[in-house]
Parts: C-alpha cells; sequence; structure tokens
RNA sequence: GCGCCCGUAGCUCAGCUGGAUAGAGCAUCGGACUUCUAAUCCGAGGGUCGGGGGUUCGAAUCCCUCCGGGCGCGCCA
C-alpha cells in the first residue's frame, strides 16, 4: 500500500535526521497518513512532525523540514510540502497514479485485495435468529452487515467462515412449539389452550395446518410431551428452511448452521462448565449452578443451570465459544443485536475464564430498525405475530436496494426503514446511482467495441491531462486504503459511501471526456481508465452483496 | 438508579486511531440533452457539530458534567 511506502520514506528521512542530530527524538513505531480534504493540501498528510515536535523541543515546522531535507527520491512522489502547523503533504507523480490504474484494470492483479493471506482463520457469527418465525427486516440488516464484514475480512486475506447459530434447545423452541400444537389441536376441533407466552403468527396456524395434512389425527393418541416432540421435529425445520430460503433469496449463504441442540448432545456445554469448575469459577447455591463472572468483571454472576437441572442459554454460549476455538479460529467476531450489549461481560468473562484471550473476541453491535409503515412506527414483536418479513421487502425493493439501503448508515445508528419511502426509492435511492454509473461504463465499452476499439493494458495513460481524469485516478486510488480501513473497523458503509463518490466522479469525469473519439491514443487510454473504474465499482458492490449491471 | 448507543444543514445521515476553511444525498431555487445511457451533470442558498466545562499547538472526534432520545439491567433468549 502506498501509505506504507511513505512512511518508509519518511522513517528512513527521520532515522536520517536524528542520526545527524538534527532533532533529538526516539523514531515513533508507526508514522501515520491521511487523506487531506483539501486537495492542495496534496494526495497524503502526515502529522508526524507535530507529534515529535514536543518530544524534541523544536518547532513543528522545523522538525518538518529536517525530514523533507533527508526524504529519499522516490519515483512515486512528485512534491513534499511543509504546511499549515507542520504537516508533510505529499503530493504523488503521475507515475504513481498510472500504476494505480493499470493495476485496477488489471483483473488478476488483485486491486483492493491484501497480496497475500494473513494467515487467520475468521468466524463470523450473524443473523443467528431462532427458528421460532420467518425472517423479519431486523434481520435484513444483521445478514447485510455480517455478509459486507465477511467479505472485508477476506479481502485482507481471512479465512472467513460464515456461521448461523441457531437455538433449537432452549425455552423459546418449547414454547413454539407449544403454539404449533395448540393450534394443530384446535384445528382439529379440540378445545386446546394457547400457551401465555406462545407464538401468535398467522404462519403459526400455517404450520399446523400442514402439520395436520401430514399426519392426520396421529399425534392426538400420544402422550403430551411425545406429542409435543413430535410438532417440534416437524416444526423446526420447516422454520429453518424457510429463514434459509429467504435468506438465500436475499444472497447470503452461509458455511456453517451451528445447533443448539448439537452442543448440549455431544456434551460440550457441560465440558465447558467443569473447565470452569476446575479454575474454581463455578458455585452451587439455592439448588442452581453459577458461574461467577462477577470476578471477571461482570455486574453479577450468572446461572448456568437452573434449579430445575435445566442448562440456561448462556450454558450453551460457554459451550459455543469452546467449540468454535476448538475448530482453530484464531479471531470470533459475533454480530449481535444492540439489545445484547448487556450480556457482553459475561461472554468475555467466560472466553477469559475459558483462556483464551479477550481480543480474539469481537462483538459489534447492530442498532435497532426502526419500521415506519404510513407515517406510522410499525412495532416488530414476534411473539405477538406482528413482523414484516424479510421476503416481504425484498419483493418491495429487490434485495440490492434493501441490503445497499442496510449498509449507508453506521451500525452504531439506529436505522428508520421507511417502507412506504423505500419502496418508492427507485431513482432516488443512491444504489441505482452506483449501478447506474456501471452499466454506464458497460455501455461505453460496448460501444468502443463496436468501433473495433478494445481495451489494451499498454495505453499510454499519459494522454490524460484533464482534471476530471486526474480526480477520478485519485479517487480510484483510495480505494486500497478504504478496503483494509472498512475492514479493520467493521465498517461496511465506508464502502458503500466511497463507491458513491467513485461514481460521482465519473459521471463527472463522463461530461468532461468523451471517451471513444478520433484520437486513438486517448481513446485507448480513456478505455483502460473506463475498465479500472468499472472493475472497482464491480468490486466494491462485491463486498456488499449488491449486483453490478451491465444494464439498466 | 447503573450500563451501552445516539444527538452534525429543512429531512436522512457520513466524518478514520484528534488535524488545516465541517461533508454527501434528498428537499428548495436556477441552469444543461442534434454528441459514448438525462436513473445524469453544473451552480446557489442552508450549520452556536444538543448545552457547559476540561485536556492541547489543535476537539464534531478524547475526558467530566448536564439535557434529550433509543436499548438493556431474569434461574427469557
Amino acid at each position: 500500500m502506498i501509505t506504507e511506502q511513505l512512511a518508509e520514506l519518511t522513517r528512513s528521512a527521520l532515522k536520517g535526521a536524528i542520526a545527524d542530530g538534527a532533532i533529538q527524538v526516539e523514531a515513533p513505531e508507526t508514522i501515520a497518513f491521511e487523506r487531506p480534504k483539501r486537495r492542495e493540501h496534496g494526495d497524503w498528510a502526515t502529522n508526524v512532525a507535530m507529534i515529535l515536535a514536543k518530544e524534541a523541543g523544536a518547532r513543528p515546522r522545523d522538525v518538518a523540514a529536517a525530514i523533507v531535507d533527508r526524504l529519499p527520491a522516490s519515483e512515486f512522489v512528485e512534491v513534499v510540502e511543509i504546511a499549515g502547523p507542520g504537516f508533510l503533504n505529499f503530493r504523488l507523480s503521475s507515475v504513481w497514479l498510472h500504476d494505480v490504474v493499470r493495476r485496477a484494470a488489471d483483473p488478476s492483479s488483485g486491486f483492493g485485495r491484501a497480496a497475500q493471506s494473513s494467515g487467520l482463520k475468521t468466524n463470523v457469527e450473524y443473523v443467528s435468529a431462532n427458528p421460532t418465525g420467518p425472517t423479519s427486516v431486523v434481520l435484513g440488516r444483521h445478514a447485510a452487515v455480517g455478509d459486507a464484514m465477511a467479505a472485508l475480512l477476506e479481502a485482507v486475506g481471512h479465512e472467513v467462515t460464515r456461521e448461523y447459530y441457531f437455538n433449537d434447545a432452549g425455552r423459546q423452541v418449547i414454547q413454539f412449539a407449544l403454539s404449533v400444537d395448540a393450534r394443530y389441536r384446535q384445528s382439529l376441533g379440540i378445545d386446546a389452550a394457547f400457551p401465555e407466552d406462545g407464538y401468535h403468527g398467522e404462519y403459526v396456524t400455517e404450520i399446523a395446518a400442514a402439520l395436520r395434512e401430514e399426519v392426520g389425527e396421529d399425534l392426538l393418541t400420544l402422550p403430551d410431551e411425545e406429542r409435543i416432540e413430535r410438532v417440534r421435529r416437524f416444526a423446526v425445520p420447516l422454520i429453518m428452511g424457510s429463514i434459509q430460503a429467504t435468506l438465500e433469496r436475499f444472497g447470503t449463504t452461509f458455511n456453517v448452521w451451528f445447533s443448539e441442540a448439537r452442543l448440549h448432545e455431544r456434551g460440550e456445554v457441560m465440558a465447558a462448565i467443569d473447565k470452569l469448575r476446575e479454575k474454581g469459577l463455578i458455585e452451587e447455591l439455592e439448588g442452581a449452578i453459577w458461574f461467577l463472572s462477577s470476578r471477571l468483571g461482570d455486574d453479577k454472576d450468572r446461572v448456568v443451570v437452573r434449579s430445575d437441572g435445566t442448562p440456561t442459554y448462556f450454558a450453551a454460549d460457554l459451550g459455543y465459544v469452546l467449540d468454535k476455538f476448538a475448530r482453530g479460529f484464531d479471531d470470533l467476531i459475533y454480530l449481535w443485536g444492540a439489545d445484547h450489549h448487556g450480556t457482553i461481560p459475561r461472554l468475555m468473562a467466560a472466553a477469559e475464564a475459558l483462556g483464551f484471550e479477550r481480543s480474539r473476541i469481537r462483538i459489534p453491535l447492530v442498532q435497532t430498525v426502526r419500521l415506519v409503515r404510513g407515517g406510522e412506527a410499525v412495532k416488530g414483536s414476534k411473539r405477538a405475530g406482528v413482523i414484516i418479513p424479510l421476503d416481504e421487502l425484498i419483493d418491495e425493493v429487490g434485495a440490492d436496494a434493501a441490503r445497499y439501503t442496510f449498509l449507508t448508515r453506521s451500525i452504531d445508528a439506529p436505522l428508520t426503514f421507511d417502507i412506504d419511502q423505500v419502496t418508492q426509492q427507485n431513482a432516488e435511492n443512491p444504489v441505482y446511482y452506483v449501478q447506474y454509473a456501471h452499466a454506464r461504463i458497460c455501455s461505453i465499452l460496448r460501444k468502443a467495441e463496436e468501433q473495433g476499439v478494445r481495451f489494451d493494458p499498454d495505453a499510454r495513460l499519459e494522454q490524460m491531462t484533464h482534471p476530471s481524469e486526474e480526480s477520478l485516478m485519485r479517487k480510484l486510488a483510495t480505494y486500497e486504503e478504504i478496503v483494509p480501513e472498512s475492514a479493520s473497523q467493521l465498517a461496511p458503509q465506508k464502502i458503500t459511501r466511497y463507491v458513491e463518490e467513485l461514481a460521482g466522479q465519473f459521471s463527472s469525469f463522463y461530461r468532461d471526456c468523451r471517451v471513444v473519439s478520433d484520437d486513438r491514443e486517448l481513446t485507448l487510454a480513456r478505455i483502460a481508465l473506463c475498465v479500472a473504474t468499472r472493475n472497482v465499482i464491480a468490486s466494491g458492490l462485491g463486498l456488499v452483496g449488491v449486483s453490478a449491471p451491465e444494464r439498466m
């Protein structure tokens, strides 16, 4: 990456200055570069002189001068200026700019992606909704964010596993099975009571009807417990299938579907509790078994096995984290809803107690989705049966627009999803703006091909001198920095934003510069720039799971 | 009461581990299609970055405090 090269040059100059006795400081470990907001401040700037000034007991601009005087020559750097309070502003050369365009235009160069594997295996677990109802719009945000994070981590060289954890063992599933069972029996004319905390959705009745279709009245003769179990075994896979189908329609596919029940069956939950017991972190009180998580930073201790002998959801978490690390992952990402933030300290405490560093776990929290329809907030409650199914949203706005909308905002910000607005968002949604730029480039390239002009990787890029061409090239160049930045911060909204800016730069270029013209040399150069831009738009859209159409 | 997140243009939101004159889209107003896609482009107006302290060469960004909003604080998940 260019910032690394610039940091290397600067470090070398700084060492020279120290060796010469020009400034007396310790060379810093990292020299940070940032993109100045203003064009005239160059392509990259560093504040290293200002940071060192205090320690050196010198004025920032003098420190800067000592560095600039000793900067090694580089074909990529055109000029370095000392500006403002002591910034070093680097203006890069066209050699660098053209190198960027050539690499971006070449699909095999892996532009924007890590040159080599990081050697790290990362598990990204997301969505992970209970198999008790269809996938809601809320989970669509999770799916979009999780997919983008996974893609970003792959782009920086990690080996990523996308995982969905489903609670097919807990109380919620029992409630769900009881709900279906009640509807099943009611449909057979029995006056069955509906469970108090049951699931009221229409889909419950539909599943019950499907069950009746399948088995008729056969289950009625079974004892309650057995019948409920039969209902559960019928209903849960049905729901899981529908969740999976919806997510696939949305463009989300998981590598691993992880069952909580299997975790219990394999004894991993109890193994985790035993491990904690060995460390003296388990205590029995009032018939329940507690994990003393408060000793590791949690607010209070947590029950892992209830007094009735059944393990809690949190107990499964213990086994699960153990299982994940046992599978060889270096880093775990749990993408959770913000309403689960209170459970972070206990999971971290558990991980630490089980012997894993907290830094290996990251838990980004996705804020709520507020649904608005007809100007009024829609309260989403799965149990009350009021949800907006993700399927419905896909029908109305399409997977691309929905996905993109979910990813334009920071995950920390609550998202107001106005169904009506997004529905009529046809031409106003920025996703179409970006896709349009891509389609337009494809159209130009088709036109060029009709006239017998094809992309030539050896095109003479120095033919391009217009400011719009230069701006576009510079915007392309920042992609290599945006991707790792976005990945390390787990901030996919930076990609949607970047891709909009890139599309905007392209539109300006399109206005100012005719690509296919009589000037063959210039035409070839501009085609190369178009190909580079098209590739980067497609790559960026790919990271956020949105298609890049060739025609619109 | 305690904890987490949010408060930036009329609206929806960006703003990276503190940087130079705070940005984008939408909306509003005014312009641009015999030319490779007008789902486009160009221009204009619009701000006490919730309030107040502090840290420093420098704060929308970090710390404290207050106000306002969301979410959580179970032997639910």
